[in-house]
DNA sequence: ACCTAATTCAACA
DNA sequence: TGTTGAATTAGGT
């Protein structure tokens, strides 16, 4: 089963700026951005990794960033575990702390989110 | 103080 | 792998 972002009804897409649950809501920290992910990855080019320590970015920002940055716009939940760990180590280490059960809730709980069959799949 | 939303733990299918 | 609920946490108003 594929994930894509919803495209559907305006004010749930991805992108959206209303949500604001940046530092709002939550115990998360701040929200994995455009902007934050050029951030990253600008560290990494200085530094090698991004480090060990846990990034404070919101599991939701995270798989919206992995989504979006696949070219089809759709990932598979593996696809989404390994683009996370791949970009911070800090999930290599705790590979069973339940962050991949948090994961796997916020797909489901989340509307943003919209299972796709995989099979043939027509951009739209 | 209250509302809302993200996270965590966990049952269950 | 995917859904769902309850409890916790923390920012916004």
């Amino acid at each position: 089963m594929n994930y894509q972002p919803y495209q559907g009804l305006g004010n749930l897409s991805i992108g959206n700026a209303s949500r604001s649950y940046a530092g709002g809501s939550g115990s998360s920290g701040q929200e994995l951005t455009v902007q934050e992910f050029e951030n990253v990855r600008e560290r990494i080019r200085r530094e090698g990794t991004y480090g060990l320590a846990r990034p404070q970015y919101s599991y939701i920002s995270m798989i919206t960033m992995a989504i979006q940055k696949s070219p089809t716009r759709q990932l598979a939940l593996p696809d989404i575990y390994n683009w996370i760990t791949e970009l911070f180590p800090y999930y290599q280490n705790h590979q069973d702390d339940g962050w991949q059960n948090s994961i796997r809730h916020s797909l489901s709980f989340n509307d943003c989110f919209m299972k796709v069959a995989r099979s043939p799949n027509k951009p739209g």
